[in-house]
DNA sequence: AGCTCATCTGTACAGTCGTGCAGATGAGTG
DNA sequence: CACTCATCTGCACGACTGTACAGATGAGCT
């Protein structure tokens, strides 16, 4: 399925800005299955919420605690409330928890199937890591 | 499973850092559960590879292609080839994708069973989000 | 050897991100 | 109403990150 990959270079056709291409099919067949740049945009700004230490921390608490308020959530996970409180805006925002009001209290839990995966994956891959050395 | 939420509060009995909680048994129990803070700053960095979008399209690019060179990638990302170079710099350190020389050339592969899946998790996340609108 | 070309790297700059403090909000309780 | 307490937020600082330019590296070719 590579095509002819021939020594010769090319210019990409479309765009205006020149850039040397080797196989022109390869780059347009895999333009076209690419994903929009709004969609790129969007899953790394969705990737981008779990590579931060202290939101994995959150995220991976609730996925086991299932329920937690934000002071148990400081303690499980030890830091600061603030820190917590200001991790918590970025995971609301980005629809991954849902809050529920008890009281003073507020809990969160997990609102994102395809994030309680990738938390799995990313647990299993762990372990296959550890599994090599 | 979440035991007594009587409105007492407590100290972490471990750590001297004094820090408010509302359920400690639930706590200590999820502590316990929760994976080790080198574990979570691993799936942090393991994560943040994808919370770029250069990054997530150069791995959507090679996902789809199977093999790519420099310049190929860097035209179907439509990025400067230094940009694409410093990018598979760091996916290279992160073991995500591999290296195989061809004359002067240099073809990047996928080489992480587990960020295919992550990959593939994001679109199908894409996909749900886009049909709930 | 010298030349070409694909790729890599050092450096510097701009922009973003995470964090903690101090104060604001808002729900309960008397 | 006033008071407490859990949580949220504005602000500012320090650290990190992505990018582009220019130059270095190294493989192939004559």
């Amino acid at each position: 399925m590579s095509g002819s990959a021939s020594g010769l270079r090319a210019v990409t056709s479309i765009e205006a800005c020149e850039v040397r291409v080797i196989d022109p099919a390869k780059v347009a067949a895999t333009r076209d299955r690419l994903p929009s740049t709004w969609e790129t945009d969007a899953l790394a700004d969705w990737f981008k919420v779990l590579g931060d230490a202290t939101r994995a921390r959150i995220l991976y608490a609730v996925l086991e605690a299932g329920d937690l308020c934000v002071c148990d959530l400081a303690a499980t996970v030890d830091v600061p409330e603030s820190t917590v409180s200001h991790a918590l805006r970025w995971l609301r925002g980005a629809g991954v928890v849902r809050a529920r009001r008890a009281g003073k209290m507020m809990y969160y839990s997990l609102d994102d199937e395809h994030v309680r995966m990738l938390l799995e994956v990313g647990r299993e891959h762990l372990r296959h890591r550890e599994q090599i050395r």
